[in-house]
DNA sequence: CTCCCTTTGCGTGGATCGCGCAATATGTGC
DNA sequence: GCACATATTGCGCGATCCACGCAAAGGGAG
């Protein structure tokens, strides 16, 4: 049995899920009901959780884990990344972007012809966290794929985005993902944006994916999109030489920022 | 006393605050508890707000600005053309919402299922700036056309975005204009704006139209959308009497906000 | 005016909550 | 190892709150 507040981070965690009845909990844990009552008596006093009737629900949900949050959150590599991929374009692609803030930060990183002038990139994306950033920038033209608005990404999917997109072919599509592992692909929490994501790849000549390191070879959702035989990913410099060779063993062409 | 669901929206505001309590509540609307206790279950039902022991709290804390500030900041006559225009709907509209911060104005305005709860729209809306406002609003579930980005008015269009609404009918289309001329209609800078409105009016069963009274009666624009037979005009209360006349021998039943 | 639907208030049964008390487990000093 | 102080836990009790059913009042349509 767990005794005292080391339960409390479980009961956390537990919570995260969304709201809890008093009684689950209580079986979970092997103690009573009134433990648990007391136990989240304490946690809402700290305005850690916030009571409902027969349960609880954590106060503050994470809020929003926001598009800025997360940038800021993991930027260096982000940013590295971001600036390597940007290395591997050429003058006038047609590029495919895919949702993320990674992709966004990359995204970001075309504003004036980045490293080089001239350049007159068209930007195919269902990104709309970028399609803020990159509108009315000098040299892109900005296509934005509909459907479907998925709150959390901000970014859209469904029936209609993939449509428009079967109309379209570009010269690279770059792409993100939750997770890589070889013989299987990128992975994602949901089937629709797999079904956007492999569409996406299918529609360009070359496939870029950018990953940080703490992603390879991880199956953290359920989804998967196969990837084409040749593909280049674009990692930190934080990547063992085992993540690698593994994503080499898959068909990659591996870009280490920052190395 | 107040009657019915028109007790909903007062009770949202009472519980923007924070928490509160049923008998509190009770007694502030001069009804029984049971009643209070029956408006909180509805409002629960549809993910507004969250039951605690003995009351109740927002369930979404409306991250973005709050939707009285952003009445306030927006022009007087756009604010009190939005509120008249929410009047206009019936529940669970299927809505289809033209560019333009005239129709960005209303399309916040439906942000928590504003004017009644209960409501369950569905928007369709080449209006960019819209989707970061209305992304993730419990109650309204959001498709973007997609197409090229007209980086000016931060809207989509072209045969992308074209080719996705001729998949998509709705209830009403909510559209503005640059300029309103009888037997003409509608008057935009674009032909590529024309053809999009144009197709949102064919695809809609009604066609709502937000414009302030400055622009009636001017032909400030080349290119023209005609109006459909029968159509509604909301316009501030600043509308002469010979604006609306117009208005009504085009067809429209016109709809004065504020008068 | 009548009929029908909605809304409201109240009572009842069931469930939950908070608190006090006693028993047990844990930690500490000698 | 032993005794004591503290913390944690389980249980019972009264009080509060919730959900459901029923009857009455209010509005609208024909």
């Amino acid at each position: 049995m767990t005794r005292g507040r080391h339960r409390h981070p479980l009961l956390l965690e537990a919570l995260q899920a969304g709201e809890v009845v008093v009684e689950e909990l209580a079986e979970r844990f092997g103690v009573s009901a009134s433990t648990i009552r007391r136990d989240l008596q304490q946690l809402a006093s700290e305005k850690t959780i916030r009571r409902t009737y027969g349960g609880a629900v954590i106060a503050h949900p994470l809020p929003e884990t926001s598009l800025p949050e997360r940038e800021a959150q993991a930027r260096p590599e982000k940013a590295a990344i971001a600036r390597a991929a940007i290395g591997l374009l050429s003058d006038d692609d047609i590029l495919v972007l895919d949702g993320g803030s990674t992709v966004a930060t990359f995204g970001a990183g075309l504003i004036g012809g980045a490293g080089r002038p001239g350049r007159r990139h068209a930007i195919i994306t269902n990104n709309l966290p970028l399609v803020g950033v990159l509108a009315g920038a000098p040299g892109l033209a900005l296509t934005v794929l509909g459907g479907a608005v998925r709150p959390g990404s901000m970014s859209t999917m469904g029936p209609l985005a993939e449509a428009s997109l079967r109309r379209l072919t570009a010269d690279k599509a770059v792409v993100s993902g939750d997770g890589f592992v070889a013989g299987r692909g990128l992975c994602e929490a949901a089937i629709e944006q797999v079904s956007l994501k492999s569409l996406m790849m299918e529609q360009a000549a070359e496939v870029v994916v950018l990953m940080d390191s703490s992603k390879l070879g991880r199956a953290t959702q359920g989804a998967w999109a196969p990837l084409p035989r040749r593909w280049t990913l674009v990692t930190d410099a934080g990547a063992t030489q085992a993540q690698c060779a593994e994503a080499e063993e898959a068909g990659a062409r591996v870009v280490r920022a920052g190395s």
